[in-house]
DNA sequence: GCCCCATTCTACTCTTCCGC
DNA sequence: GCGGAAGAGTAGAATGGGGC
């Protein structure tokens, strides 16, 4: 049987973003605490403490988690359930979500309640009665929980109060934001202490350099990518801020550049071109989760951008059954939150003048 | 027991109103 | 023009009653 063999990558699926490493390296500290914590809170339910994880984007506190919440799975009985708040934002969507998980891992005969029709009390009713039941160690991970607030931060008062049940309850929230929880009610910043804080810093040039090698170690074949294109890449990741997600996807498109041009070989060249895509690397992701509704919107913008009753005219023109006045400004806020837009109000009691972050290209190739 | 349909219940979306 | 709050509207699922 013929059998081909790609002349530039060995093991492409390690650049891909949903890949967990073995070995995170850089990051041996953090996940040591994280799992120390976890591990005590294990041993002894009494004194659980949540756990705050913070830090630029793309410095691996997201791929640490999944990383110990691996090992969570094939070495303890905790019952880990990761939620990405970005995709579920609603405390239904966050309870829904523990309990799909429940269902699936820990009790897989029994039927799945349905989301719809059921009071939120009533399905948190039936949380708390399956984990007493059960007696699971649940170790919850709420990423990005800053698209949680305010909107659905009830819920991490509920969660945080399944312990007066006798149920222990181990909360971790990720954000790249560290003051998050400022403006959040003081009850429910009550109801999550005690809380570790787990700082994470951006990746150093060296750090980063190390980081990439053994990326290109596993991914790519033998000598295929230039010494002096690691080294390019190592430094201009950084001055972007340290995103290794930057790197990763650079990568990978440097390499299909590289098999493209037939010489199977990545050079600075084409880490060149392929950076000027990825740097949009995370603010596409974001698009591609958008709804319709936003995606219809953010593409009315213009370049060079625009006044929001301006704005709003253009949208009613080219959507006369779209949302109205207020519902769109709650979207353009959207937007903004998410980083892909900017709204920057124009003298006092002046109108918003609406910018994008991003190219309009982000958009129109999806 | 099964099917159909109206009713009920819920989370979520969206509009309207009003004060600043 | 903006933003918070209240309430109406909507979609989806469960429930219950009637007819066969």
């Amino acid at each position: 049987m013929y059998s081909y063999e790609d002349p530039v990558f060995r093991q492409k699926e390690v650049l891909f973003p949903d890949y967990i490493p073995d070995h995170l390296p850089h990051r041996e500290k953090e996940i040591k605490a994280i799992s120390s914590i976890i591990n005590s809170a294990l041993k002894n339910p009494e004194s659980i403490s949540n756990i705050f994880i913070f830090g630029p984007p793309g410095t691996g506190k997201t791929a640490s988690v999944k990383f110990i919440f691996r090992k969570l799975e094939e070495e303890t009985a905790a019952f880990p359930v990761y939620i990405n708040c970005f995709r579920i934002n609603t405390r239904m969507g966050v309870v829904y979500a523990v309990i799909f998980e429940f269902f699936r891992k820990v009790r897989p005969t029994r039927r799945i309640p349905s989301r719809r029709g059921v009071a939120y009390d009533e399905l948190f009713d039936l949380l708390v009665s399956e984990l007493k039941k059960s007696r699971v160690f649940p170790v919850i991970c709420l990423d990005e929980v800053d698209h949680l607030l305010p909107r659905g931060s009830e819920v991490l008062y509920d969660l945080s109060r399944l312990r007066e049940e006798s149920i222990p309850v181990q909360l971790i929230m990720i954000t790249n934001d560290q003051f998050v929880f400022m403006n959040v009610d003081p009850r429910i910043k009550s109801s999550l202490r005690p809380v570790e804080e787990i700082p994470y810093r951006a990746y150093t040039i060296d750090e980063m350099k190390e980081i990439i090698r053994i990326r290109v170690e596993f991914a790519f074949q033998k000598g295929v990518v230039d010494e002096e294109a690691v080294e390019y890449l190592a430094e201009v990741a950084c001055e972007m801020g340290g995103d290794v997600r930057i790197a990763r996807e650079t990568l990978l498109r440097a390499g299909e550049l590289a098999r493209q041009d037939g010489k199977f070989r990545v050079t600075v060249e084409h880490i060149k071109q392929a950076l000027s895509e990825s740097q949009f690397a995370k603010a596409k992701s974001i698009v591609e989760q958008l709804s319709s509704k936003e995606r219809k919107i953010i593409s009315l913008i213009p370049e060079n951008g625009i006044f929001y009753p301006e704005f709003y005219e253009l949208y009613r023109r080219v959507y006369p059954s779209g949302v109205r006045d207020r519902m769109l400004r709650y979207y353009l806020e959207r937007l903004a939150k998410y980083g892909l837009i900017t709204m920057e109000r124009r003298g006092i009691g002046g109108s918003y003048f609406i910018r994008l972050n991003v190219p309009r290209r982000i958009f129109t190739q999806l």
